[in-house]
Parts: C-alpha cells; sequence; structure tokens
DNA sequence: GTCTATAACCTGATAGAC
DNA sequence: GTCTATCAGGTTATAGAC
C-alpha cells in the first residue's frame, strides 16, 4: 500500500467520522504520525481526497449498472440485480458511501460536475427499469419517481444500519431487503 | 417575527444548502443585511442556531410518536399513522429535517445528548411497533432491524426527493408511500 | 441594536532546509 | 519524503463607540 493510499484511507475514516468540513489536513496528518506539510508530497490538495474517495465510487456504480442494462431479463430481476450489486458495493466500501453521500457538494469545478452527470445517469437508468416494469404489468402503476426514490433512500443509506450491526450475513441482507422493498412487509396470509 | 425567528429562518435555507460546517456567521449576517458581530445580540452561539432548528424538529417528532402510542389500532394502522405524521413533518419542515439528518453530528455536549436520546426512543417506539406486527402474524417474520431501516430510510431522505419536485399533493404521496413500504412494488395480478 | 475593531485561533497550502 | 517556518486568509466571539 502507497503512502498515498493509506493518507486516502485514513481520510475515509476521519470524513466518514465528523464531516469532509470538519477534518483538518492537520487532522488527518496527525492519525498519520506525520506532520500537515508532509500530506503535500502525495496529494495535491484536500479536495483532490474527496474527489479521489467519491468518483471512484461514483464510476464503480456507473460500471455496475451497465452490467444490469446488458442483462437479458425482466424488471424484477434487473431491480433484483441493481440491489444485490448496490449492497455488495456497501458492504465492501461503507465509508465510501457515507462520504458521497454527505459531503459530494463539497467537489469542485470538474469534480463536482463528472459527479453529478454520473449520478444523474444512474438514477435514469434505474427509473427506465421502473418505467419498463410499470408499462408490462410487472409493477404496480404507482407513481414511478416515488417507487424509484424509495429504493434509493434505502440502499444508499444502508451503509449506517450496517455499521451499527457488522458481521451480519451479506445473502441473507441481500434476500431481506430484496423482499421488503418488492413485496412489502405486510403478510397476506393474514386476516 | 421576530429578529431572531429570522435569523434562524435564514440559517435554514443557508446550512441546508451549504451544510453547517461551511456557513460562517458573516454569511449569515450577509443575507440578513448586517454585520456578523450583530447576530450575537440575538444569539449566543453558532451551535445554538443549529440545536435550535434540530432540537425543535427532534421534540416534534417525539410528540407525534407519543400521539400514535396512545390510539389503540393493529401494527399497520399504526405504521400508516407514523408514515403520516413524517410526512406532514417533513412537508412543512424540509430544510430542517435536511440539517437534522446531516449535521446533527455538530451539536455539542449537552445538545447533542439529549438529540441522541430523542432519536434512539423515536426508533425504539417504532421498532416495539414493528415486533408487535411480526409477532401477531400482520407482518412477515422478516428481520426486523431492516425492516425498521427501510421505512427509516425513506421517511428521512424524503425532504430531498420532494424538493426537486415540490407541489405534490400531499394525500397522494402519503398514499404512494405507504403503499410502497408496506406492500411492495410487484403486482400481485402479473403472471 | 448595529457598528468598527480586534482578540485568539484555525485553515489550506508553499518554501526551503535536511 | 519529512521537517520547520510561514503566508494569506478565514473562524467564532467579544469590547466598546454610537
Amino acid at each position: 500500500m502507497t503512502r498515498r493510499q493509506e493518507i486516502i484511507a485514513s481520510a475515509k475514516t476521519l470524513f466518514r467520522e465528523r464531516g469532509y468540513k470538519s477534518v483538518s489536513m492537520r487532522d488527518l496528518a496527525k492519525v498519520m504520525n506525520f506532520k500537515a506539510a508532509s500530506l503535500y508530497n502525495h496529494i495535491s490538495s484536500k479536495e483532490e481526497i474527496l474527489s479521489e474517495i467519491t468518483l471512484n465510487l461514483a464510476r464503480n456504480f456507473t460500471e455496475e449498472m451497465k452490467l444490469v442494462k446488458q442483462i437479458e431479463a425482466d424488471s424484477v430481476t434487473k431491480l433484483e440485480a441493481v440491489i444485490n450489486h448496490h449492497i455488495d458495493i456497501t458492504l465492501k466500501n461503507p465509508e465510501a458511501i457515507a462520504i458521497l453521500n454527505n459531503d459530494w457538494m463539497h467537489l469542485e469545478g470538474s469534480h463536482f460536475e463528472e459527479f453529478l452527470k454520473l449520478r444523474n445517469a444512474y438514477e435514469q437508468d434505474l427509473r427506465h427499469i421502473i418505467e419498463y416494469g410499470v408499462n408490462n404489468g410487472e409493477l404496480k402503476a404507482n407513481n414511478v419517481e416515488v417507487i424509484l426514490f424509495a429504493m434509493l433512500s434505502t440502499l444508499r443509506t444502508l451503509h449506517s444500519w450496517y455499521r451499527k450491526r457488522s458481521g451480519v450475513n451479506g445473502q441473507q441482507l441481500k434476500n431481506d431487503i430484496t423482499e421488503i422493498l418488492l413485496k412489502g412487509i405486510i403478510d397476506k396470509k393474514h386476516s
């Protein structure tokens, strides 16, 4: 692991814990056991650390969505694939997801623009999958935007819940979340 | 509206837009059309503004949950009431909810402690409603924690989605979200 | 109740010795 | 590649004139 990677790894922990704006370069240097000035031999600015963390993750999501779009399947199967990919990424990168959710607005210039582009494209792809399912009768004719929002809200904040109960079984989590999001929580066998 | 209330109203907009840590007292004074020092005739610290915004809202949620606990009804009816209350509060205070979600960790001392206490109690009350429903067969025997998390994630981030499509009908929103959270999105009539 | 001035400190980032 | 020293500016908050 290069020094640069170590810096980014430490930043992930601190940024997640206290927020990007509350962590100073001196704070970051302290946990690395050297001085703030030395950080600049490995990175060129604080914002570069933020963009490396968030844009790598956003590109990761974009790649996974590309795979989902390529499979030949119905809408529900594709939604299950999106959920599974999202959970896989969350279990591997909970800190980066938290930072992306909370601090993306502190990206600057072209980094900010690239992030918005990737996020909007991801949402648009998921919207199309849902619309397709509504149009062919797989999904209820609810407001597509509300379905999209409910799914993304749950998936995007999974990291915060997973943190409190780590050690949870990944496959079990996928099953539970897929069941709840797609089929709801009411037991039809009742009453 | 007192000057103090005007300051807090302006702070709600700025804190939501850029985050508590990124808004300086000079920024806040500027939109009020006076100087930073003058703010201190009406408030005693920046953190006091944050705590007023977030703790008032958290107490509001606690009161609504108290009403839900008092009604005599089954689990599903209580969950519907929680969803309706949450949506009502969101439509009235979208800025405060965003700030509470993103910046609660910047509360200090007793404010921080009170917030955690209120939030944990709210989650615990909701957990009990869900557990009751699972035990009497109303709800599926999914992981209670996953159900709790999925509901709260959706409700807590509703403000961000509502912002982009304001003017949405409140009752329609309640119906859609209740349907999706409780009954899922798959159309059982299909295949 | 708002102002100017300022205290005391923190911020990201750079220059240059070693 | 890490250090010390420092720049140029920003931060919350206070003192005291008006």
